[in-house]
DNA sequence: CTACTACATTTGTATCGACAACAATTGTAT
DNA sequence: ATACAATTGTTGTCGATACAAATGTAGTAG
């Protein structure tokens, strides 16, 4: 369906506003989908996305600030979107020794243990959502949206 | 740039979950500058939504549930989102004559002096951000996006 | 007419997030 | 060495948001 259907807007739009508001609107689609499928565990998107990254590291540890630089939606707040994390015992925070300023944190063996149970859902709900496109037309939108961001004044 | 490397994430995705992290990246990407040229006015981008929709409607009153379906990100709470536009003067509420449980939400001339101001930049900054990308190729973002929404269980 | 259900919005509450001020540490220039 | 600026993270505050319960209205079955 095209994104004025859904919408319901009566004139047809330029282009240029179509992609920005279909890119917004099915944005959100999918991030309602991974809140839907992760409320059940009690954790957030935002959550969820600073384990797998910690996770990435493969026990090395990670600043708030280098946490931060890798979230999908960067936030004002890390300190306390960790926080929670602790309180989950999903991961630990340390002061930097090379550093003082900084902090280290780590995922947890509790903390993998549910990012790995966790993951086996947003696995297939990624899946799902994806599955009305090919692997080219996937690789074609990736290409699409990184020329997008592509901006000439950064 | 692709992806992988904005966040740098050291291994390859496979290409359904690139293609959702690209799409959840991007989308943030275009709402945060959209909510950084609608601050000096200090309106939100879901306020500048409302108004939208309401200026699409040529005069005609929209319930909430009307205003809430055709919103980008539905909201949990739209009655307090319209407040604020009520505040500034930029739409009216009045119940509704023919169903007294309805609202009829209009925008007022103020609100679409405003809404005429606005759009100026933000038309501007939707240019931007799409200039690296042709007609065709954004017809074909489009096309792309309808598709991957296109869910067979809904 | 009454009871019951569905609908549309509002309100209460608790949490979340943005933003700015602050604190601690490190780097740098004189 | 001292002063000043930059970096990194934390805390306070306030407005935004989600969610559930409540309110008021409309439709419907008996």
């Amino acid at each position: 369906m095209i994104i004025e259907e859904t919408l319901k807007i009566s004139k047809r739009l330029p282009e240029c506003k179509r992609a920005l508001l279909n890119l917004l609107y099915t944005g959100n689609w999918v991030s309602d989908e991974i809140a839907r499928v992760l409320k059940p565990f009690d954790i957030t998107p935002q959550q969820f996305n600073v384990l797998r990254i910690l996770k990435g590291r493969q026990g090395e540890a990670c600043s708030l600030q280098t946490i931060q630089d890798r979230m999908i939606s960067k936030m004002s707040n890390t300190t306390r979107l960790v926080d929670k994390l602790i309180k989950k015992e999903f991961v630990e925070r340390t002061q930097c020794e090379s550093n003082r300023r900084k902090v280290d944190i780590v995922i947890t063996a509790k903390g993998l243990e549910a990012l790995k149970e966790i993951s086996r859902v947003v696995d297939q709900s990624e899946a799902r959502m994806t599955d009305q496109l090919t692997t080219s037309e996937l690789e074609n939108l990736n290409a699409l949206l990184n020329k997008l961001r592509t901006d000439t004044y950064e």
